[in-house]
DNA sequence: CGCCTCTTTGATAAAAGTCAATCAGGGTGG
DNA sequence: CCACCCTGATTGACTTTTATCAAAGAGGCG
């Protein structure tokens, strides 16, 4: 486990955060949201190709990204991985070990990252007294739960020019929620994570990547992606978005 | 929706039902338990091939399943249909409504079920005053979370035999801690089903139980199952169970 | 500059899908 | 009661998709 760090005092908080409109103060009113100040006191940095934490590890909290890229991966007892997510600021992760207490995956940084502490028994404690908190988390795992079965179904139903369109897409929609351009972006994994992701191999994705470029539907240079032609890429992902 | 029916007085109730051992009650102490009777006063019984929601309806209950088979499944917007999980007694089933309060998901059954109704908002009453059945409830979508991962690393990383060979020793386990014998058993859904949960075709499933037949690794008659050599299927896996 | 990792691309092989024919059971109506 | 039909399952022939193996190119960093 990394070490933790107070959050300065005149440092942001929540309630003063760019991320309410997508993190856990999502429609929450401005009064609950400072009841997160208090809950949230403390954070981690993660450098890139660090773990926030590893299978075994106690889970007693959830973490908030602030900044970065990160990527949750299990690994089997033959040491097979599989990429489980990859995730962005505003987005919640932790929520594995929650069964037992104890993580049952890898959460890695892909770049230098900062995440919120969100301590479960204060949680627990608060949430007693706000209902609204704990409305909260149940959502956000609800969201975590059809993320993945989303990912079931990208993975069962589709093939992997329709895989890849729809990761792009999906890459696309939660840049552009950010405040990020939905059409340029830089990839923060390689093709070998993706790949796995997928279900697919490194050179699969590296091949799809070509033949979209021939085709129009996007410019390429290294992790530097343009897409050129969403509605194209939409068509093609059949579904819309994974 | 189906039709809700009070549960008679001189019925089962949670503190006197067989499956407290790995329902919702499981770890609660005998007392907790009884609140549990508090909270469930209905039952929904759904007939084979009927839903216990669709798509679009409200999601203002879980349930848990009391007896009977159920499966989820996705539906996109050009129909494809993906299975995400079947179901036995003593499952939750639901969670994927909490997002929005609406439902994402199908929900069929596969056999003659009656499912107990556990209302979201008499669950958040009572968890304002009873600790252990919101750490329960989320410890439950914790296990679907990590249940959907597994699922997950089996579609992306496991080829068709391992894929069958696990989602049988899955069933096996599964109707073991139920009290069936965990070697013989019926299957309730169709090869077409097991394939599409395990993105596979109908006519892959069939080749493959007719070779694992063949291999002595099991006996196959309709859906009448015997496992033969478990150790071998456990090997074929590769990982433990998915 | 040279090494190292990541990526691209090609040739070939393996896995799984598709199409099609047949078969088996279960239920229904004559 | 039996013939028939309908659905689900099996099996075969062939195609498509994707993986595997191999070689070479590009960029970044000491």
């Amino acid at each position: 486990m990394q070490k933790r760090t107070a959050i300065p005092p005149d440092s942001t908080r929540c309630s003063t955060c760019m991320l309410s409109e997508i993190c856990i103060p999502l429609g929450m009113s401005k009064k609950d949201v400072t009841v997160l100040d208090e809950l949230i006191k403390e954070r981690i940095r993660v450098p890139k190709g660090a773990p926030l934490f590893k299978i075994g590890d106690e889970a007693n909290a959830l973490f908030g990204i602030r900044s970065g890229t990160l990527k949750t991966q299990l690994q089997d007892s033959t040491g097979q991985v599989q990429i489980t997510g990859f995730l962005f600021p505003g987005e919640i992760i932790g929520m594995d070990g929650l069964l037992q207490n104890i993580h049952v995956s890898h959460a890695i940084a892909l770049e230098d990252s900062e995440v919120c502490v969100i301590p479960l028994d204060e949680l627990d404690t608060l949430s007693q007294h706000i209902p609204v908190l704990q409305l909260q988390f149940r959502r956000l795992m609800s969201k975590e739960i059809n993320r993945s079965h989303q990912m079931v179904m990208s993975l069962g139903g589709l093939r992997s020019e329709q895989r890849l369109a729809a990761f792009l897409l999906n890459m696309s929609q939660r840049l552009a929620s950010l405040g990020y351009s939905s059409t340029d972006f830089i990839l923060r994994m390689s093709r070998e994570e993706i790949g796995n992701y997928l279900g697919l191999t490194l050179e699969t994705i590296s091949r799809l990547f070509s033949r979209f470029a021939r085709d129009g539907l996007l410019r390429i240079r290294q992790r530097e992606v343009s897409l050129l032609d969403m509605t194209a890429l939409r068509a093609l992902s059949g579904t819309d978005c994974g």
